[in-house]
DNA sequence: AATCCATTGCGTTAAACTGACACAATCTAA
DNA sequence: TTAGATTGTGTCAGTTTAACGCAATGGATT
């Protein structure tokens, strides 16, 4: 049907090599948080064989720490360096993945795929999130040529989306829900410098639900993470809000700490 | 040195049919706590030949779901069915492992270890915690002939222990404790009937510090997941306290929904 | 058998926190 | 200049928390 293309060079040295450079049967995902115009959005891959989206991910090289393994992947993907990423869950339900997607893959390039090739096995896949700072991002696009684009996360839902990655989104979305209970979360996601009601909104569309403007801001400052700026950002067509940025110091404690003592 | 030995069958079995049978490069590791006299208890493995302390582990088989694997793991070990088992984290630094322990094995049995066998492959770990009914449980020895043996958290602390099993332990504590703040724990770790200072006693150890007998009291009622019963425990040298057993239906709601919703 | 004493059951109080809301100040657009 | 939406600051009642008081209890002591 489809006529044979030409391979690129590093999709060939996946498909070939991979089997010698990376650990067989276990894969990395990454769900990737970014806020842009108030809304909280994913980093998705146009797999343009199977018209789905999907995740981010790639494969841990044989003497590489697994977390390495992530960070590496996330800087080939975004090349971003200060992210902020945890490992969240493991998926290893035996039936995951559809792996005829690799068949189509070769038989686009006019081979066919050996039967015990490693691509083909069986994958756990390690789910990690990150959070990223959107306006310092660039999109670029993937090996395979597949385009990357950010979704709003309620868009996201209507999507067709590629094997469980579905469910691997849904978990992280609740994991980083958890965290925000008794982690600071922000500095990853929001610029330098923002305003509260603009990290009011990064609060609400996590958690899905609206929050007291006034309470709000009395509980986050509480927190003692925040600098006020001097400066308001003029240009709405309101009361000019004051900016802020985060204590780099103070947040750094308090992700090791937590916000709460609780018990 | 050592005389050759016989090699038990399910021995052989891991060590020649394990490279088909399971998974490669993943095994999980189980950290199973359990409470008794007062005190947090860890179910280890004495590693005869290293001299060591290790957890209880084990590997996937080729079409079976991680979560599965861990669960039957557990089975085998502890012979218990109603076991809270969560995952926590995964290690994957690429040298974790020390591997000799398995050559020395081979070379016990009188055969020396093939250069490229499974088992000295490096591993990726995931770890999970369980937590299990001390007193529904009876030790049973492993496979390689191991003894199992419940070890206080604070005696652990002062134990040899095998290849990161040590920071692992750490982590699953770790975990355990931040799930303290938004779960209800217990109900696996604790006696069919037991009493509040009992139950006190469970959260102080995990949480490392002592906390008001009066204030706990109002607080873990205020979860509404325990039934007053109209037994107390008489024998002690005091006041007979009450006993008290979880209502099943509001506590698995709440380990749903968590005890609080913060925000 | 009377008394002792650590422990338990139940309760109080002040301080801190939370949720809901009021009001004046401010910025741009009309 | 004014209108209208939004922000900064504050209040208040209800709830939760931390710290502590005191009488009742049940076995141990004498």
């Amino acid at each position: 049907m489809s006529k044979s293309l030409a391979l690129p060079a590093s999709l060939k040295q996946l498909l070939v090599k991979g089997n010698e450079m990376f650990l067989h049967s276990i894969s990395i995902d990454c769900v990737i948080f970014g806020f842009h115009e108030n809304t909280l959005k994913l980093l998705l891959l146009d797999s343009a064989k199977s018209n789905k989206w999907t995740l981010p991910g790639g494969f841990v090289l044989k003497s590489e720490d697994i977390n390495d393994a992530a960070y590496r992947i996330l800087l080939e993907r975004t090349g971003l360096k200060d992210i902020y990423l945890k490992q969240f869950d493991v998926f290893g339900q035996p039936n995951r993945i559809d792996v005829s997607v690799h068949k189509t893959t070769f038989e686009q390039y006019g081979s066919k795929i050996p039967k015990d090739h490693w691509l083909i096995q069986r994958f756990v896949s390690v789910g990690y999130f990150a959070l990223i700072d959107y306006t310092n991002y660039a999109i670029q696009n993937d090996i395979m040529n597949s385009v990357y684009a950010w979704k709003g996360i309620e868009q996201v839902k209507n999507l067709p989306i590629d094997h469980d990655h579905g469910a691997i989104i849904q978990k992280a979305l609740e994991s980083l829900r958890t965290q925000l209970a008794y982690l600071p979360i922000g500095k990853n996601l929001m610029p330098k410098k923002f305003t509260m009601p603009e990290l009011q909104k990064l609060y609400e569309t996590i958690l899905n639900k609206p929050l007291d403007r006034r309470n709000f801001q009395r509980k986050i400052l509480g927190f003692g993470i925040l600098n006020k700026l001097n400066e308001t950002r003029k240009g709405g067509a309101h009361k000019a809000p004051f900016l802020y940025s985060f204590n780099d110091k103070k947040y750094q404690k308090a992700l090791k700490e937590g916000l709460y003592g609780s018990w």
